[in-house]
DNA sequence: GATTTTTAGGCGAACGTTCGCCCTATTTAG
DNA sequence: CTAAATAGGGCGAACGTTCGCCTAAAAATC
């Protein structure tokens, strides 16, 4: 292979310094059409490209943006993240950069890794996804002095840029689509209380429930961790309440519960849709498999990388950035696990 | 936030030429223990990291390896790929390199966008994966002389270093298991003959049954595109055989066709395992929701990772690899799809 | 026609490393 | 006791850019 093609072979070749061919290259000096003619003809016919290592050296930076997500080492199912990823790369390829991954194993310390990244000027920002309360990178990296957009939020003390999916507002619709259909009783399975987007979700079902005048049995709430033996689980105890407790419609924080729940609901012999109606959320591309069809949540997920590459870019060009706190809407996506409720039906 | 800390200030404040301080944190230079110490010092109190870029610019490396998967992008599920990157940021992180992510969008030049990569200097080498019969990137890295080690194998005009998975080993495996269990009229759902990874499995299939004196029936093997939808849609067609030459058992390519199987055998009422046993790939995280569970074949994906990394590295410092060609052994999962065969049962 | 402004392009310096070579003082060998 | 070898550390140069400043010629102004 013939050696690399510096600035310095291009302007031997067009019969200028090589500073002047950068300068007309970036764009920032105008030249004599004939010497641009000269410098254009030089590079095509060399083929160069200018090197990243010392452009970076020279500009101070690597335009490279650090992203890094935690996986469940013996559980690889996560079509959420996996498009997001997708979406983030190709932003950023637009824009002139590119994604650098990194591990986080558990046990290191999380902000270790990140500063090391900082100071050995291997990245210029963050991608940061998965927060959770007082999530500890945010205010690390502010005190480093490092960008970051994160896809999600953390609890509202530190003020930091973020693309959020308004869980909240996606629930808020599931409850309502139910009530248009005739359901009151209207159960939720959600997340333990240290979760932030847990929470988040259950306060659209209080939203709704409290909006539309319905009582809420506390029973009807259930917390609980795992996905679809979650769901498996704790549906069985909503479906033992007395008849007039016992919940027609069931929320779910994911669709992986919200198959638990379906599994248990078919098992007592009840009509998933009709008896008992069955929500999820995020739209992961297996439920395609499952009949009945559920209705769930489709999260934005595509649009949430596109903006937060562009949030942060811009915050790297210390272009301002109108809104730093942007939250989008998930669509409900409505199949046959939801029907009007009918109360003569079977049982 | 204070300037960065370079080469030089550590070595004003250690009393020394700068250039010593960098031989020393390298390990080329040994001094006096007092002057080790000072340096140390120095670094640990301005907290000190080598800045990249310019050692990039020095060593004309980036510690970067490339890698782009190519996503069908409405329909994000890739447990295996997603496992392989995890495992190839860590692989890599423990050497002192890192993952760059770059878009590979359709109808674009791949060429082109590699070539990008290699000039600019942006990457050291690359990571492949998803191969198929000549593969335009093997050549046109090959001529750019630029290292790369692929996850899957391509046709084998080009010797290149890879890591790959055993296909026909591991169906021949699951056909070899099912014969145990006594079956003899095998059939095999497999992908179109242009998919290098379907004729490789294919040939495991025609292996065991050659090796067992089985006879095949040309409408055992039936070719397909989709996943699900495949195995849902090309099932009946082996259920309607007659019963002299109809299977009792159908090895598929992967586990979502294995799932439109089942949903297909179920849907005559016959018994799955007993009746008909069902054979999937890949062991995707899913299959755990749907019963009866599937009898299926594990990669050795995290093992792959690791290997193609260190292997990649390898080259990169000019070590001699030993075996530039690493072939691993799928393991057989048996779950209740696959039961011993008995004739006498049902219908 | 003399002076000022603009234009085209050159030049030096710096970004922060690594690496080879050089020098001096000490140790070892003869 | 002298000559050679070694250890400790310094110094200059280079990697390939970008960026500010400088100069000479051409163009515009009075």
């Amino acid at each position: 292979m013939s050696k690399k093609v510096t600035l310095k072979d291009v302007a031997r070749r067009a019969g200028v310094s090589y500073q002047t061919v950068s300068k007309v290259l970036s764009g920032q000096k105008r030249v004599t059409p004939e010497v641009r003619d000269r410098i254009y003809a030089a590079v095509e016919e060399l083929d160069y490209r200018p090197n990243v290592a010392a452009r970076n050296l020279r500009t101070q930076s690597s335009y490279l943006l650090g992203y890094s997500w935690q996986p469940d080492r013996h559980y690889y199912f996560n079509p959420v993240l996996e498009e997001f990823q997708q979406s983030v790369v190709e932003a950023a390829e637009e824009l002139g950069y590119h994604i650098l991954l990194f591990p986080q194993r558990q046990g290191q310390d999380l902000v270790e890794i990140y500063q090391e990244l900082v100071l050995t000027g291997r990245v210029d920002g963050f991608i940061l996804s998965g927060l959770e309360y007082y999530d500890p990178r945010v205010p690390a990296l502010n005190r480093l002095n490092v960008p970051l957009v994160a896809f999600g939020r953390t609890d509202s003390d530190h003020a930091f840029p973020y693309v959020d999916v308004d869980g909240q507002a996606g629930i808020y619709l599931a409850a309502r689509h139910l009530m248009d259909l005739g359901h009151e009783r209207i159960a939720i399975l959600c997340w333990p209380e240290t979760s932030r987007v847990g929470t988040e979700r259950l306060s659209g079902y209080l939203q709704a429930m409290e909006e539309a005048g319905l009582p809420i049995d506390p029973a009807w709430i259930v917390r609980g961790e795992t996905e679809y033996d979650f769901g498996y689980g704790a549906t069985p105890q909503l479906l033992d309440l007395p008849l007039d407790r016992r919940p027609t419609a069931i929320v779910t924080m994911h669709d992986l519960i919200a198959l638990g729940t379906i599994s248990a609901v078919q098992e007592r012999g009840l009509r998933v849709g009709h008896d008992i109606a069955v929500t999820g959320f995020d739209n992961v591309p297996v439920v395609r498999y499952f009949r009945p069809g559920l209705t769930t949540l489709q999260q934005p997920v595509w649009d949430v990388g596109q903006r937060v590459v562009q949030m942060l870019i811009s915050l790297l060009k210390n272009e301002d950035v109108e809104t730093q706190q942007v939250l989008l809407t998930p669509k409900l996506v409505i199949r046959e696990s939801t029907q009007p409720y009918s109360p003569e039906d079977t049982e």
